[in-house]
DNA sequence: AAGGATATCAACCGCCTCACT
DNA sequence: GAGTGAGGCGGTTGATATCCT
């Protein structure tokens, strides 16, 4: 194929940069600045195309770059923001100060991609059932005892890392059943307050993927990375974000009905936000729940905005930023960090929920 | 020590958006 | 509104480094 329009003019040199050029480049940048890319190889007396200048200096060269390899605290923010944004990495590389969005892609895809998709399925498979959950649906109670509303059947292969990460004295007491195999069975009436004890360190240990499966007559699938639980007890203070859901049918039609029905199931799978959702969900004259308190709602043709404020406490909460991703009746939804710099116009949130769409994991009921 | 496999990352390619005409 | 060029972005490539047998 072709080379962009401003290479095509005059034989440029590709490939590596010889530390000449980048002496040019930089005492050229450094004097006059680079107010048009296209003209700085010629006035610089470079044989290269302005693109080339351009990713040259701002991946390289430029003076505020902090070369090295990432921190584990740089990793994690790669990580959680990623879940926000998907591949968006000159996005991603705005929360990293002296990063690129090459270096934080190259990093992404040398280094922690590899380590989750290793981890996805050797680690811990957590399933939880909700056997009232109709019940648990239709009779919402902030005070309701949770004892026997969900179950869960966990093995476990037992490495140093793992048993290292384990603080649950729920699942302390069960270290005896060990099956033949070598692996932790356990088998639990869990209470709500056991799974945010589960707490793993993203870097130094493997990022563990658990996979929840709903009932047949809900069934939706969700990932939930646990790598990015949370989990600080001298933190008393509450956490308060906002939920954002934003719902497209791929029709001319809407139906926030069904989409506020979808809300309150993803949100099940966090049982500390169950007492503030049963207070927004309610059950209207038709016996269909509704979320009530939606703040802002904006429509178009196409999509439905709508954003829950939910306040819970941070030693409780899973993960604000992960993504709930699955379809009911051909309505996608998000949950991410309602994030206050986006302040976007509406023609690119439009361009922005389609992109967040592309990431999701459909599920076929 | 050799060479094949794998990892890393700088650089390129093609596409998109936007501003300008 | 259409055409054009520049900047920006994400995906991919390929050269080099490192690891492994």
């Amino acid at each position: 194929m072709g080379h962009h329009t401003c290479c095509n003019k005059q034989k440029v040199k590709r490939g590596l940069w010889s530390p000449e050029e980048d002496e040019k480049l930089i005492n050229y940048i450094t004097n006059y600045g680079h107010a048009c890319w296209s003209s700085v190889p010629k006035l610089a007396g470079l044989q290269r195309c302005g693109k080339s200048c351009r990713l040259r200096w701002i991946n390289y060269l430029r003076p505020d770059l902090k070369r090295g390899s990432f921190s584990p605290q740089e990793a994690a923010l790669i990580i959680e923001l990623h879940g926000i944004l998907g591949n968006r990495w000159a996005q991603i590389a705005k929360h990293l100060p002296g990063r690129t969005d090459n270096e934080v892609k190259n990093f992404w895809n040398s280094s922690i991609k590899k380590k989750l998709h290793l981890s996805h399925g050797i680690l811990p498979d957590l399933s939880i059932t909700f056997p009232n959950y109709n019940n648990l649906i239709t009779n919402p109670n902030p005070n309701h005892s949770f004892d026997n509303f969900y179950s869960f059947n966990l093995t476990v292969p037992i490495t140093n890392s793992f048993m290292s990460s384990i603080n649950s004295p729920l699942i302390l007491d069960q270290m005896n059943n060990i099956n033949h195999n070598g692996d932790l069975n356990l088998t639990n009436q869990v209470m709500p307050n056991s799974l945010p004890n589960l707490s793993f360190d993203s870097i130094s240990n493997d990022p563990t993927w658990f996979h929840f499966n709903y009932p047949n007559h809900l069934q939706h699938d969700l990932d939930y990375n646990p790598s990015l639980i949370k989990q600080d007890n001298s933190i008393n203070s509450m956490l308060t974000s906002n939920i954002s859901l934003n719902c497209t049918n791929g029709e001319n039609s809407l139906d926030s009905t069904n989409a506020a029905i979808k809300i309150h199931q993803d949100l099940m799978m966090t049982p500390s936000l169950l007492p503030k959702l049963s207070e927004m969900i309610k059950e209207n004259e038709d016996g269909i729940l509704e979320s009530t308190p939606v703040v802002s709602q904006h429509t178009d043709s196409m999509v439905v905005n709508s954003t829950l404020p939910c306040t819970f406490p941070t030693s409780y909460i899973m993960n604000p930023h992960n993504n709930v991703h699955g379809v009911v009746n051909e309505i996608e939804l998000m949950e991410s960090l309602h994030m206050s710099s986006s302040s976007s116009s509406s023609s690119s949130s439009k361009s922005s929920i389609h992109r967040h769409c592309q990431h999701f994991h459909t599920v076929n009921l």
